[in-house]
DNA sequence: ATTTTATGATTGTCATACAAACATAGGCTT
DNA sequence: AAGCCTATGTTTGTATGACAATCATAAAAT
C-alpha cells in the first residue's frame, strides 16, 4: 500500500505537456541559451511529436513568458534585463517567504519529512560539487513549500516566476563563492523549517533571495546589457 | 501625427489571439460562468475560427489559469474558491501598490493624462449606473498602471492577477453600496496619483484592494462554497 | 428494472495543405 | 565591380480531414 499513491489529479500523459515539460527542463539546463532561436520542425524532430502538440507547448510556454515570439514571428527563448531579473526577485521576496510560512503553518509530516530529504541530496551533489543536479534538487525544494504551502495561487504565480529565472540561478552559481554561501543560507533555511520556526525560516528566506539576487546581479552586470 | 500611435511592438493580428482575447472578455463579462463547460467545436462556431486556433487560444487560458482541463479532459472555466480570491488579492496587494508607485515615479505625461480621461469616464459610466462598462473602464485603469510602470514583469504578473478575478470584480459591484464606496477609493487614488504623491496613492490602492477583497469575500460566503 | 450494447459526442494527436512573410542566393544591369 | 532584382527555399499561421480513445447517452436484451 505504501508504494502505490492514490492521486486523484489526471494522469499526465498528454504529449503537449510533456513536449512542453522537456522545453521548460531544456531552458533550466541551459541547453537553449536566452535568445536563441526555436524552430518549430526542430523541436518536433528532437520530441518525435507532431507540429499541433509542439505548437500547443509552445503557447503555454509563452504564457509563462519562457519563450517570446518576436515581431517576424520567430521564436525564441525569452532574454531577461538585468531590470526584469531584479524584478523577479523582488516578487519572489513577496511571495515565497509567505508561502513559506503557510507551509510552516501546514505541513504533514510526510511533506516535512521531505524538506530533510531533499536537504540531504543537496549536500550530497554539493560535496560532488554537481553544480546541475544541486540547482536542480534546490528548485524541488522551491517548488516543494510551494507546492504544499495550500494555495493553489501562491503555487501558480511562484511557480511561474521561479521558471523564468531558473537558468540564471544555475548560471549564478558559477560565482566563485556563492555555492558555499547558499548552501549556508539553505541550511538555516531548512533547520528553522523543519522546527516549524516561521520567523526565522523566513527571514533567512528572504536574505537567501536577496542574497541570490545580489549574485545574479553582479554576474549579469558583467555581461553587457540582458541574458 | 496625433491620430498615428507609432508602435514598436508586432501587430496583434493573429487568430488564435483575437480568439483569445474574446474568450478572456466573454469571462470577464460573465458571459462563460465559472464551471461553464466550454466545447471546442462551439468556439469555433461562435468565434468563426478553426479548431486549431481556437485549441492554441485555449493552452494560453489554460496557462493563465482561466479555464481548466479535468480529469475527464472535458474543458471548463476556472472555479475560484473562497482562498483562491483571497490569495489573488492578497497578492494584488504586494504587486500593484508598487507597480503604481514605480508609475507614479516614472510616467510621462500622456501617461498621467490618461488617467484622468479614464476617471472621467468611471464618473459617466458612474452616473448612468452602467456597471458593466464600468468594470471595464476599471480594468483598464488597473491595466494602465501596470503596463507603464516600467516593468514588464510587474505587469505580466499583475495582468494575470487581475484576468482571474474579473469576474468577481463584476459580481462584486452588484452589493448594495460597492459601487458609491469603490468610486470614492478610485477618487482618493486617482488624485494622489496625478499629483504624483506616491505614499498617498499607495495607501489608498491597498485601502481599495481591502475593501474590494472584503467584498467580494463576503460575496463568495453567501454562496455555498466557490464561484 | 437492471444490465448490456450500440451509437454519438468530444478531445488528443497526427498528417497535409497552402498563403504570407521572410531570407538567401543568383543573375542582371549599369 | 557595385547594386538591384528575381527566383527559390524556409518558416510560421491557419485550415481541414482523419482517427483512436474516452465518455455519455440511448436502445435493447434479459
Amino acid at each position: 500500500m505504501e508504494t502505490e499513491d492514490l492521486r486523484i489529479e489526471e494522469g499526465p500523459t498528454l504529449v503537449r505537456e510533456h513536449a512542453a515539460r522537456k522545453l521548460r527542463d531544456a531552458i533550466a539546463a541551459g541547453l537553449y541559451k536566452p535568445g536563441a532561436r526555436l524552430v518549430e520542425r526542430e523541436l518536433c524532430d528532437a520530441l518525435g511529436v507532431s507540429r499541433t502538440s509542439v505548437r500547443e507547448a509552445m503557447r503555454q510556454l509563452q504564457a509563462e513568458n519562457l519563450i517570446r515570439v518576436g515581431p517576424r514571428r520567430n521564436i525564441s527563448v525569452a532574454i531577461l534585463t538585468v531590470q526584469d531579473a531584479h524584478d523577479i526577485y523582488e516578487l519572489r521576496e513577496m511571495v515565497e517567504p509567505v508561502a513559506l510560512r503557510r507551509f510552516i503553518a501546514t505541513a504533514d509530516p510526510a511533506a516535512m519529512k521531505q524538506v530533510s530529504e531533499s536537504w540531504a541530496i543537496m549536500r550530497k551533489t554539493f560535496a560532488k560539487r554537481d553544480s546541475l543536479a544541486l540547482a536542480r534538487e534546490a528548485t524541488r525544494l522551491y517548488e516543494h513549500f510551494l507546492t504544499h504551502c495550500g494555495s493553489p495561487v501562491y503555487r501558480d504565480t511562484g511557480v511561474q516566476l521561479l521558471n523564468r529565472v531558473s537558468y540564471l540561478r544555475l548560471a549564478a552559481m558559477s560565482s566563485p563563492g556563492r555555492l558555499e554561501s547558499g548552501m549556508e543560507e539553505w541550511r538555516t533555511i531548512v533547520e528553522a523549517t523543519v522546527q516549524r520556526n516561521a520567523d526565522a525560516a523566513a527571514e533567512a528566506y528572504v536574505a537567501h533571495i536577496r542574497n541570490a539576487r545580489l549574485a545574479i546581479e553582479h554576474k549579469l552586470a558583467a555581461k553587457d546589457d540582458a541574458i
